[in-house]
DNA sequence: TTATTACGTCAGGCTTGTTGACTTTCCAAC
DNA sequence: GTTGGAAAGTCAACAAGCCTGACGTAATAA
């Protein structure tokens, strides 16, 4: 097992092309990766703040987020997006609905699923728990500036692989990128 | 306890200032959110399964990653940046010095102090998972290009609380921005 | 000498994730 | 109308990764 042991250092050229890539140095990509580690990590602190103080964890903050992203959605399509176990979900939303967050209503179409809703009571936390991230992100956007937005948003994209990619889109009101 | 009933909606002006916030809308700043948390989650996923094979974890891959980055640097030091408790970071660590990953040698100035080196077996896992994200991040990077890159960056630091900035830019080689 | 610091470790607890197995309910196809 | 399978919920057991609290040891600093 010997691994990269011909791109130690320096200017990776990567690609076969070899366009402007002058600016990709490992350097670069590196304070790149570090860059998306810290962010997230501050990105995540105020909810979990929050989260704590009512013995909720960030798996419930993601369901609320997704449930309010998109009323009525079922458990099975909840689910996918989360990437996680029916049993792991079950007990975070169990614990909701005892709560009185989230309602779950059997379904219109198919009565065998559960389409689920924020009660008013979850809707208000989850407007508590985002308007802390979008204060953040509102920040650093007027910060940084609408060019840089751009760009931001470029990159989180392009970094997705297809899938994860699909189920961005899925969420999006007004698709801009053919 | 009722929270935002006045800014459930669309143009958020958000500031005193008003200056060309006009792009500043909420569907915007939540989009921001999402592409942050498929992004991540997509930015772990390749590094996620090679720790799999060899039963480690995400905590094994941030100390591992700090490690080589600074070559040398103290528990305390490490603590510090991964924002951990002692007794988590050290049931990690043991396991890597176990498996003969981590040098644990003792401090040349002060000898309570231990300074922590990668193997040469380490630094060939590093090597392994870092090239995992390089390889994704430079991708991002070549399909958005520089420009886009650029606002990446900027809008990743602009969200980071004081005392992030610090760690992050503390790690840096050359300092660009003021 | 004493206080403090750096590190390691034992014990116990929580959340979030996992597998595996099983039940109930319901739709749909035969 | 029976039957196969999908959607959901549940029980049990387990592991990773975090946490707090308490304690011990070694070495520096006052």
């Amino acid at each position: 097992m010997r691994y990269g042991d011909a791109m130690q250092n320096k200017v990776s050229v990567s690609g076969a092309g070899g366009e402007s890539l002058l600016f990709l140095t490992d350097d670069q990509l590196r304070r790149g990766i570090e860059a998306m580690f810290f962010a997230y990590r501050a990105f995540t602190a105020d909810p979990d703040l929050i989260l704590a103080e009512l013995d909720y964890g960030r798996a419930h903050h993601r369901a609320i987020h997704f449930i309010n992203r998109e009323p009525g959605l079922t458990v099975t399509a909840l689910l996918d997006v989360l990437g996680v176990t029916k049993q792991s979900l079950n007990r975070v939303l169990r614990t909701l609905i005892e709560d009185g967050l989230v309602e779950s209503r059997i379904g219109r179409r198919d009565r065998r699923e559960r389409q689920l809703y924020l009660t008013e009571q979850g809707a208000a936390l989850e407007r508590r728990l985002t308007e802390t991230q979008r204060a953040r992100m509102r920040a650093a956007y007027r910060a940084a500036g609408p060019q840089a937005v751009a760009g931001f948003r470029q990159v989180l994209e392009a970094m997705m692989d297809r899938d994860t990619l699909r189920q961005y889109r899925a969420l999006k009101d007004l698709p801009e990128t053919p």
